[in-house]
DNA sequence: GTCTATAATTAGATAGAC
DNA sequence: GTCTATCTAATTATAGAC
């Protein structure tokens, strides 16, 4: 099955990255033989291509209702967004690692990922966030900083889980950890939040580890 | 010159991880025949690590003195410290490259790297944060958190400046960029600090550019 | 210490039997 | 479509002349 492979593809990509992945780790992963890639797929370029869309196409599964209806309630909208895109990079710490990995240098690869998948999403969250301050609502930074906060802050625990393991013995895949995570995030750009009715009931419940002192 | 073959290792491990690396490419880049690097260093691996030595020292060397006094103006030395973390990740994204690309998955590179860099860092920077939140001062996150917003929102926008210029036309090489990022990362952890005696003096020095809406 | 040549291994991709 | 065998090129590391 296509799906294993491109998930097998994801997690060795973003573990190694392109040039260090070869496509016999990726198939040895997916039990495939490494020629079927090069029969299912032009080149190892194309099979990332593909590995990649898949990643973003999930991702945007998770969030696409969120600003298509009126903006009634724009900073809630805003934390429900946030709480899916910190869960979405818990589940999927690949998805910040192959960005990071992709926007470190320049390369083909950079231009393909940053016009096709990145940009249409970062130019929606300096949107909305620019509309939101410009209610006077949220932490008085820019949309550029709100989208590196949002991006670089709320991925970061989750790809790098297995250095917070080694330092904290913090387990980040557990729920509780990560919804913490995502009310740290939420608490730090939308500061009025917490006071909003339904705003952080989640984080009075039994058994989440409360990551706010 | 020895140090000119651990940038140019520097500069390849983080743009293209370990083993997406080769021997090669870096004596290539230092001016050095590929041999000479086996006969320098005992290994790719060793070469790794004297690079990754050179790069924390580096970095030792630009913090070194700010928790050694007494605890008198911690919220002080708290904003210093980030300021220079903030410039040294613009002037050698490297660092968090590497650091990422090396905390994505077990490895002995990632035991190393842990043990002997992150793990001494990561204690101070923890403790303290956890010591400033006791005297009340600083945004109501755990030290944890305070050590993943720094690191992961400090270094995000130079470790990804390549990606960074393709959305936005920004330069964060640009002073004004760094002190700008380096102020909105205050501001969040300390947003009692811009009230304090000479805190963002710098941030109203015309040709800023005020990163803070 | 430096350099050319090369050994031993592994990479992405392809040929061709089935 | 699958699988074995293999091609060409690139990899880390070493041998040995200078």
């Amino acid at each position: 099955m296509a799906e294993d492979l491109l998930d097998a593809a994801l997690l060795e990509f973003a573990a190694h990255g392109f040039e260090g992945t070869s496509t016999r780790q990726i198939a040895r992963r997916a039990g495939w033989h490494q020629p079927q890639i090069n029969y299912h797929f032009e080149s190892k370029e194309a099979l990332w291509q593909a590995a990649v869309d898949k990643l973003f196409a999930e991702l945007a599964s998770t969030t696409a209702d969120l600003f298509s209806g009126p903006p009634s309630d724009l900073a809630g909208a805003f934390a429900e967004g946030i709480r899916r895109f910190v869960a979405f990079s818990a589940r999927r710490p690949e998805l910040f690692r192959i960005m990071s990995l992709e926007s470190t240098a320049d390369s083909e690869r950079l231009d393909w990922i940053a016009e096709r998948h990145i940009r249409p999403r970062f130019e929606i969250i300096r949107d909305a966030w620019e509309r939101l301050r410009a209610t006077g609502v949220g932490a008085t930074i820019d949309g550029v900083t709100a989208y590196q906060l949002i991006v670089g802050f709320g991925s970061f625990p989750f790809a790098n889980s297995p250095a917070v393991r080694r330092l904290t013995s913090l387990d980040m895949s557990n729920p509780a950890a990560v919804s913490g995570h995502a009310d740290a995030l939420i608490a730090l750009l939308l500061p009025e939040h917490r006071d909003l009715p339904g705003a952080s009931a989640r984080r009075n419940e039994p058994g989440s580890t409360d990551r706010i002192a």
